[in-house]
DNA sequence: GAGCGTTATGTCTAAATAAGCCTAACGATA
DNA sequence: TATCGTTAGGCTTATTTAGACATAACGCTC
């Protein structure tokens, strides 16, 4: 069975930022971030999401590689283990992409509605 | 190597379209579609953008298939051994799919200049 | 009716991606 | 100083995805 989609359902705009050079961020990484911000740690916040360490790891190095700096900061050893916090770049980069998926969603209200009416 | 990201870099907005159930239209559908209709053929089509014919079919198929009604009409055998036009949901797939990205494009471009901003 | 280019699939293999597992360093706390 | 949870990787396997290949039907043209 394959089902099909109707007027009922909801249309998001998930928007994939390209910078250029390899680096893209998208919503993937942002629910990352976010979760990293929450809990002040990668393991927790890997756990949360469902992923392995890991791949939530190799996610923020990728943002740090591709920006060239940080956008996080993070510490081992110590009470807890260590943790992880956002720095001024990561928490901005959360901060705009947010602005921009709010204004894009509610700008493409109207012509969302011209393709899901294209379903019925 | 792994080269950074900067302000001169070309940032855009590529959106993907999630209409629930499975079903997702995005910049790869949307130009196979316009190739399609430019080219009056999926073969041909696949050729020009360089993908498997294979790869095309599934995905157009996977638009018939998530939509309910088909977004391309075909034809086998006969002069030139047949070909492919876009229906009217096809068509209008691609028109709404190209004014939403232009409009976001627009509309993000003072967003994206905000995270550009980060970069430097 | 033989040939041709297309649509439409099935199947099998390869490549890209993600997951798992492992190890080491770190440093506060007990 | 032994323990613990964390960061930070290396390396190997599994899974998912895309590609390659093969085949059949179709119907116009010659």
């Amino acid at each position: 069975m394959h089902s099909t989609a109707n007027k009922n359902d909801v249309i998001l705009v998930r928007p994939r930022i390209y910078l250029g050079k390899g680096l893209a961020i998208g919503p993937g990484k942002i629910d990352l971030l976010r979760t990293v911000a929450e809990l002040k740690s990668i393991a927790a916040a890997a756990r949360k999401l469902s992923i392995p360490y890991k791949r939530a790891w190799v996610l923020i190095d990728s943002l740090n590689q591709g920006f060239g700096k940080p956008v996080v900061e993070t510490t081992s050893g110590g009470k807890g283990g260590g943790g992880t916090s956002l720095t001024i770049l990561g928490q901005q980069l959360v901060e705009k992409y947010d602005a921009l998926e709010k204004q894009l969603n509610a700008q493409a209200t109207e012509e969302l509605a011209a393709v899901r009416a294209l379903t019925d």
